[in-house]
RNA sequence: GCGCCCGUAGCUCAGUUGGAUAGAGCGCCGGACUUCGAAUCCGUAGGCCGCAGGUUCGAGUCCUGCCGGGCGCGCCA
């Protein structure tokens, strides 16, 4: 890891620098560290000499040259190095570097750091999930993971929508497009693949209302029921969401996503958590009662479009202190009642039923603690590492962890949401609570489509003459039914990778090989739908998603599949083991690291792969994965050139092999953990 | 109409605190398996970074305008 040395430097460099120019802390220019494109300029540059050019009023070169001068020793760097066009640049200690972070990691640091929720997933549950949940689980879950790795204490939330149009909308299907009972639905739910029943069912639904806008009438009328309970349509509605949650779950297992709680709609109903949000709302005027126009009889919130009412974002650090008390913060703005033109959102409807705003803004205060209420909790299943939790409004367990109340909330929603989770942040300013809002984020993303050839592969080709054949893509529909069912992407996947692993290693029994291919097909999806930049949208093609090829995730798997291939023949040939070649560095020539003998390619490799720390420190702010999948590709990527180049088992000079088995242990070290932030695992082979 | 996002190689995309020579993958063409596994590697070709101004020592990156495309803006969720 990389990050204590820059904090070593920048320490350094700063006290340096107010000595030697009586700099204060506001003249002090932030030290920014960057890595000069090769290696005989020095492993680590700074360009804070340009920073320094016009306050000293002399040239970047003479005072990178002075600071040079008057640098002197600093543990773990080896040269300093004035560059002729103004970098000053580092050169490490590469023996020490190295061995330093091949030892055995130290136990984590206790950190003080408040805990993060992340909500991701929550899918309707009235049909099987489609690939554009998919991208949502995959950045959710990966978010969980690289908050973890920094020290983060995270709860992972799946919202369930078992309330909303969409269950109801089966719920039609069943009791009157097929007058099923509930015992019956059962029956069907216990002997197929019930999601994938749904999925049809529920575009045959769209299709009937659509030939007849009258039948809508029946929604609104189960809507109505299951929100009231204790009637058929309720007990049916109940049994379809608890019974596609099940499959949902199923299908993000295999996928390696995993939650800690599953939130019900119904229970922030059940529990009047709105009431509550509902009066706070009241008491502090955020929302007020509409007595003319044609709002008349509706509670609204003002949408404020300045600036003061998107509140800037902060993100947790391991080491983070409280936030400022509420009472340091500038004053929330008022609100300007008179405002002609400004806009308002309906917040509670003249016949009394709050909106999903509101049921989302009752949410979110629970989230962050500021609701006063609780759920109660239940069991959802057991599971070998513990129980997965889901909320309940009576009879709950005595005992159970606490959830709720984070310092910090990540909404994972697609981009489409986003105005709505402006409102949500704009409540919790509105409601007196700024820091609730800077600390909420809403963590959106692009939609996925299908490319045109897709399409036509799963008969959605569009008809020749519209609109949406002249478009680049193809939109997935839930309502139309139109779209690669997650499951049937996976299976595809998996029956793809099956065969190239039987091809490699026919010796393989069928259990092993389809364990294997199981590990390569959850690369492959989650790589590709981590390595888009989040606000592009995915054209998602299957011929693309399948290739193992190329920048992929199996790609970086095979690189520590080698890696791991040569400590096996280390230890079985020569006997050479792990903690053995550790125990030698300290003594062995390091020609080869420091470059002696012409390339230096191992030290290249040992600086790139020490990087991951510094990359998911970049990735946190800026929720970016698609940086921490390249940085992963390109790192597999050096190895295996390295690997062609430099052999291991058959070098002769004992030196060079140790340094070169050293360097592919800590690479193998790093793309493994790097892997496992993406959800990815390593096979024992492939 | 208003708001947000996108425009970089033939295609799909990186380039996210403004820094050293704009990079990958795919595709094309040409090479490398008696050698730690070729799901790999090496090489060739391919760029008015949408257009025009501006800020800066320095702009693909920041600002303004324009052009082209996508998505939002409901007493739906």
């Amino acid at each position: 890891m990389i990050l204590p040395v820059h904090d070593r430097i920048r320490t350094h460099l700063t006290r340096l620098l107010a000595e030697l120019y009586a700099l204060d802390g506001r003249a002090m220019p932030t030290v920014a560290l960057e890595y000069p494109p090769n290696r005989t300029l020095g492993d680590l540059g700074t360009p804070v000499a340009f920073e320094l050019a016009r306050r000293l009023k002399k040239a970047p070169r003479a005072i990178a040259q002075e600071i040079a001068g008057a640098f002197g020793a600093l543990e773990g760097i080896a040269r300093v190095a004035p560059a002729p066009n103004g970098y000053l640049n580092f050169f490490l200690e590469r023996r020490a570097f190295l061995i330093d972070r091949l030892a055995p990691a130290p136990p984590a640091p206790r950190t003080a750091a408040r805990k993060a929720i992340v909500e991701h997933t929550a899918i309707n549950p009235n049909k099987a999930a489609h690939i554009g949940h998919l991208r949502n689980s995959a950045l959710g879950d990966t978010l969980v993971r690289v908050l973890r790795f920094r020290g983060i204490p995270v709860e992972v939330q799946n919202y369930i929508d078992d309330t909303g149009v969409q269950v109801a909308d089966v719920v039609v299907g069943f009791r009157v497009l097929e007058r099923r009972t509930v015992d019956g639905i059962r029956q069907l739910a216990d002997s197929t693949r019930f999601d994938y029943y749904c999925w049809d069912l529920y575009a045959r639904v769209t299709e009937w209302y659509d030939e007849d806008k009258t039948r809508l009438s029946h929604r609104a009328e189960t809507l109505h029921d299951i929100e009231h309970g204790g009637n058929d349509a309720a007990a049916i509605g109940a049994f379809i969401a608890d019974r596609i949650v099940r499959c949902h779950l199923r299908t993000m297992a295999r996928m390696n996503v995993d939650y800690d709680l599953l939130t019900w709609e119904g229970d922030i109903l059940r529990l009047k958590f709105w009431a509550q949000a509902f009066d706070v709302l009241k008491a502090s005027g955020a929302v007020y009662l509409k007595t003319e126009g044609p709002l008349a009889g509706c509670w609204v919130m003002p949408i404020q479009e300045d600036e003061g009412s998107n509140p800037k974002s902060q993100s947790p650090k391991p080491n983070a202190q409280s936030p400022k008390p509420e009472g340091e913060r500038e004053p929330v703005t008022d609100i300007d009642e008179e405002d002609a033109g400004e806009r308002e959102k309906v917040i509670v409807r003249s016949n009394g039923v709050v909106t999903y705003v509101g049921k989302d803004i009752a949410y979110q205060f629970w989230k962050l603690g500021l609701l006063g209420r609780d759920f109660q909790y239940r069991i959802f299943e057991e599971r070998p590492h513990g129980p997965l939790w889901a909320t309940c409004s009576t009879g709950g367990e005595a005992t159970h962890p606490s959830f709720g109340g984070a310092a910090w909330v990540y909404n994972v929603i697609d981009v489409r949401q986003s105005y709505l989770q402006k409102l949500l942040k704009q409540a919790l300013v509105a409601a007196g609570h700024p820091e609730g809002a800077e600390r909420s984020h809403h963590f959106s993303y692009e939609m996925v489509a299908l490319s045109h050839a897709t399409a036509r592969e799963l008969g959605f080709a569009p008809p020749p003459d519209s609109e949406e054949a002249k478009r680049p893509f193809v939109s997935v529909s839930g309502r139309k039914g139109l779209g690669v069912k997650a499951d049937d992407l996976l299976d595809t996947l998996m029956r793809n990778a099956a065969r190239e692993v039987a091809a490699r290693n026919p010796e393989f029994s069928e259990a092993e090989r389809d364990r294997i291919a199981q590990m390569i097909g959850v690369a492959a999806v989650r790589y590709f739908l981590i390595k888009f930049s989040t606000n592009k949208m995915i054209v998602f093609d299957l011929g693309e998603a399948l290739s193992f090829e190329g920048e992929s995730g199996p790609y970086v798997q095979y690189a520590v599949v080698r890696a791991n291939n040569i400590f096996q023949k280390l230890q079985r040939r020569d006997g050479l083991d792990e903690r053995g070649l550790l125990a030698t560095l300290g003594e062995v020539p390091a020609g080869e690291l420091a470059g002696e003998y012409g390339s230096h390619e191992i030290w290249e490799l040992v600086l790139e792969a020490a990087r991951l720390d510094e990359v998911v420190e970049q990735v946190i702010p800026s929720l970016e994965f698609s940086v921490l999948a390249k940085h992963a590709f390109s790192l597999a990527q050096a190895f295996n050139a390295f690997y062609h180049r430099s052999p291991i088992l058959n070098e002769e000079r004992d030196d060079v092999r140790r340094w070169r088995a050293a360097a592919v242990m800590y690479v193998r070290n790093q793309l493994t953990r790097a892997l496992d932030l993406m959800g990815i695992s390593v096979p024992p082979r492939m």
